[in-house]
DNA sequence: CCATTAAACACCC
DNA sequence: GGGTGTTTAATGG
């Protein structure tokens, strides 16, 4: 019995006020797609036809220039929903998106979206919360990127996984290895050990197998090297 | 020089 | 087999 991603979608806490007309017009358009790991799940320049939510697995945004570097945005887990950006701007996708795992995502087409958007309010308020969130991330990456020191890095991309506002609920413990960490945080694995391991010390995160669990999240997030 | 990284390694779940 | 921790030699500022 897996989850649909009708079910993911209704489920989320912004969805509790749909009316039943919308959840019944949701139950008609939402679509599922599986996609092996490796696979891209938005690329650069192409239109967007969906609003996409992640039910399942892991994805990396990144954006990559011209002599083919790639910088990372941010990695986005079950529960995440991304695109707003492009679909509201009537925009291609200005980034790309890989899964680094196999990846469900629930599918929202466009019209819909903006459909959602009009017509209910909390819907709404989501969305603007949900942008309002993801700039401050980005004017923090920034940040992180020119100070360019590892564990800064590995500790933001790490703390916004566990951002409150775009994972309602996410428990303190996720299912991520060094590996993933390393490609989420732009950082070799060697220095996300050594990352981990520092961070560790400072009493801000224990880590397990394959998992991180977060004990200080504002430390975290205030956490200069 | 020093720091960083890729590659290879041996352990452990 | 995959995740983890360490060592090594190569690389680049």
């Amino acid at each position: 019995m897996t989850t649909t991603a009708l079910d993911h979608l209704l489920g989320m806490p912004w969805a509790s006020a749909f009316t039943a007309a919308q959840r019944e017009r949701l139950a008609r358009e939402v679509l599922e797609r599986e996609v092996p790991a490796g696979t891209a799940v938005c690329r650069h320049g192409l239109t967007v036809n969906y609003w996409k939510g992640v039910i399942g697995g892991l994805v990396k945004l990144s954006v990559e220039g011209s002599d083919g570097r790639t910088s990372t945005l941010t990695g986005l887990h079950a529960g995440a929903w991304f695109g707003e950006g492009p679909v509201l701007r009537a925009q291609p996708w200005e980034y790309d998106g890989v899964a680094l795992r196999p990846t469900r995502l629930a599918l929202v087409p466009r019209a819909t979206f903006l459909w959602l958007v009009r017509e209910s309010p909390g819907f709404n308020d989501f969305v603007l919360g949900q942008l309002a969130e993801r700039l401050a991330q980005f004017v923090a990456i920034i940040e992180a990127e020119r100070l360019a020191n590892a564990p800064v890095r590995v500790v933001r991309s790490l703390a916004w996984l566990f951002n409150p506002v775009l994972y309602p609920g996410q428990s303190p413990r996720l299912d991520l290895t060094q590996q993933e960490i390393a490609y989420l945080s732009g950082v070799t694995r060697q220095r996300v050990n050594q990352s981990l391991r520092m961070l560790e010390r400072a009493g801000l995160l224990a880590t397990g197998y394959g998992s991180v669990e977060v004990l200080d999240l504002p430390g975290l997030l205030a956490f200069k090297g």
